[in-house]
Parts: C-alpha cells; structure tokens; sequence
DNA sequence: AGACTTATCTATCACTCGATACAAAAGTTG
DNA sequence: CAACTTTTGTATCGAGTGATAGATAAGTCT
C-alpha cells in the first residue's frame, strides 16, 4: 500500500524542544517561529505532526505528565500518608528547581489566563493539575483505610491543600527562588500536616 | 500659556477596565482592540496617557495595589502574629474569588511568562508579589520582638510560606475553584502556622 | 523499476499585533 | 476673538501571527 516518506525528524525529542519554550514563554507568548527554531522543523512538519498550535501543546503536556509519572510513583509509594506528604512537596522543590528545565511548574505558567483564541488552554492545564491532585487524594483515602491517617483527617482537604502549595512553589520558582527557598516552604508546609494516627 | 485640550475620559476608570482585561487574559493574552475598546477610548489617547501597553499595565497594577492597601493594613493590624495570618490568608481568600473581579490574582495570571518583547513584566508582578510577603516578613519580625511569636519562630520562612500559599490560592481560584474550596485551603495552611509562643 | 503515499521545503496567505502620523476638535490664556 | 496647547478620531504603519498551497523529495509496496 505504500508507507510513504518517514518523518526525519525525532518527534519526542521535537516534543521535548517544544514544552520547554511552552514552559519558559507561555501558550500566548510561544510564537510559532520560536518553536520551529526550537524543534529544528518547519511549520508544514508541525502542522503535519501535530495538527494546531494546541495540539502541540497537548502532545507538550503528554509529555511532561509521562515525564512526571514517574516521580508521582515514587511519591504515592511513600509507606504513610505524611511519607507521601513528605516526598511530593520534596520532588516538587527540586523538580520546579531543576537546572535542566525551565525554574516552575508547565502547568502553572503555561498559561493561567490566555488571550482570545485560547480561552480552553487554562482549562485543560487546570485539568492536568487536577489530576495530580485526585492522586493523593485516592491515595489518602487508601491511608485512612489502612490506618495510618485519622480517621478524622480530610483527603480532600489534605490533597488540595499539597496541591496549592506545590502550584503556589511554581509561582516562586518561576520567579527565580532558589532550590533553599523552596525547601523551607515544604518544610513550614509539612507542619499543617497530621504527624501520625490520633486514634485506635 | 495655555492649558490644552482636557482630557474626556476618567483615567482611574479607563485603569479599572484595563486591570481587568489584563486579569482575565494576562499581558500576552491582552490586545490592545480588547483594551481600547473596554477602556471606551481609542489608541491614540491610551498612548498618550499611558505611554505604552506596559505603561498601562504598570499603572494598572499601581491601581490594584493602592486597592489592596486597605485590605493589607487591616491584616497587618491584626494583634498576633497568627491573627495576621488568619486574616491574610481569609482576605485572600474572599479576594481571589470575589465576583466583582475575573477569578485569582492579577499578580499570579497576569503573567508568569511571556513572549519575546515582554521579558520584564514577568519580573514587574514578581516584585509585586515580594512586596506583600515583605509587609509579611516585617509584621513577623515585630512580633517576635513583641513576644507573641516565638524566638525560634522564622518571620522570613513563615511569610515566604504564607504568600506561596496565597499565590497556590490564586492558580487553584483561576480555575474555577469555589471561595469555600479557598477557605479550607486556608483552614489547612494555618494549622502550619505556631500557635502561641511558646517561650517566657 | 514503477506506482503510490507521505514528509519536507519555499513562499506566502489573510489577519492581528503594538504603535503612530496627521488633521480636526476642544479647551485655556492673552 | 485670536493664539496656543493638548486630546481625539481616522486611517494606517511595518512587523509578526498562526496556518497553508503547491511543488519536490524520500521513502515503501507490488
């Protein structure tokens, strides 16, 4: 049947290009020309590959939560309720502070407010954000279950409340905090955060 | 010699309607038709008063900030150090989701990151945003010296710790979050917050 | 090889961006 | 009133926006 012209160009490695320059500009202020300089492609190659500049972005976004995975894993694999606690706003402090990438969080600077074609872009960041959040939620609903987190505690609560904090961490970093910074403010954090079991 | 033509607009209330453009749809999000027509004046005369787009974002968040100045000094007035706290983070919270204003806080959405000729205004709402948690840090400061926050209490860690709160508080309100969600993202947080001193 | 399918490049589309030139209008001052 | 100063509206500037048309190149399949 024909297979057609292979792509010459490594679609994950242009993907990575691209969620930096989403990260360090924003949705409205990443230009189409900064991005095919970045991705080494041409617009017709980007068009073809990923439909629309919001599709870009949504590939852009696939790519960080895989990336992200990962760590979440580690983080929801944490023995306790407050381990995990622990762990999530540690690997945010280092992760929104890593040299490699741009200082924040994609998620939060990629656009919270978006210009006129764009009014979807902060809805489906707030859905990815969202996500992160519903994890440590089921996950503290599981501590409660298993006893290591009152039953008087809120899993919801808890969880909205890490997830603030670690958006409000993005913020900072954003804005050029560095690595010490961040670490303090997991560290006041963590004291909002049950010490142990207060029942059974 | 002369006094020229008079101005034929209210230059406050042509700065309310631009704060809020550039609110809801951040600096890059914002043009200058949305501006122009939702300041009822047309681009000339905007030039002419405000010098430039960032000009008019300066002034506006000039204005936001002589807003909040009445709200701040009754927070700083609170007579502890976990009063303060109390009031800061319920002000914010009725703030970011008061109906009379685009959800969240113009100094979050109004630009983490931007495009490519607007690399200081990232850095302008930063400073703003330092500003706050410096009153913080001050107010902090003095209540150690006053005895009602305790020696070994950090002023700088605490209002560094407030304010990335307060800056989650206004990612987690863009969204969409509903002031009760807020108040409990409150609730939460200060419980991090000491609660008496524990010294003399 | 030859037919077929898809990717890539050059050039450019229509449109919007932020910002201004110019002339007419509206006021103040002598 | 007449001279002067500043604002306002119309029209538009050059540059940059996201996106695409059409021709060519590079592969796969029969």
């Amino acid at each position: 049947m024909a297979m057609g012209r292979p792509r010459s160009f490594d679609a994950d490695k242009a993907l990575d290009e691209a969620m930096e320059v989403f990260w360090r500009h924003g949705y409205d202020g990443a230009s189409l020309a900064m991005l095919t300089k970045a991705m080494g492609i041409k617009p017709p190659s980007l068009y073809a590959a990923f439909g629309s500049k919001e599709g870009l972005l949504k590939a852009a976004l696939d790519r960080y939560a895989q990336r992200r995975s990962a760590h979440m894993h580690y983080v929801l694999a944490g023995p306790t309720a407050r381990e995990v606690a622990v762990r999530f706003l540690s690997s945010i402090a280092e992760s929104h502070t890593d040299p490699a990438n741009p200082p924040g969080c994609l998620l939060v600077q990629g656009g919270l407010a978006c210009g006129e074609g764009s009014e979807n872009i902060p809805f489906e960041l707030a859905a990815r954000r969202a996500q992160g959040e519903a994890e440590l939620r089921e996950r503290f609903v599981q501590a409660r279950h298993d006893g290591d987190l009152s039953p008087e505690a809120d899993p919801a609560a808890l969880a909205r409340f890490l997830s603030t904090v670690a958006s409000g961490m993005g913020v900072l970093a954003s804005s050029g905090a560095d690595r010490e910074a961040l670490r303090e403010v997991a560290r006041v954090s963590l004291s909002a955060f049950p010490k142990r079991d207060a029942s059974s």
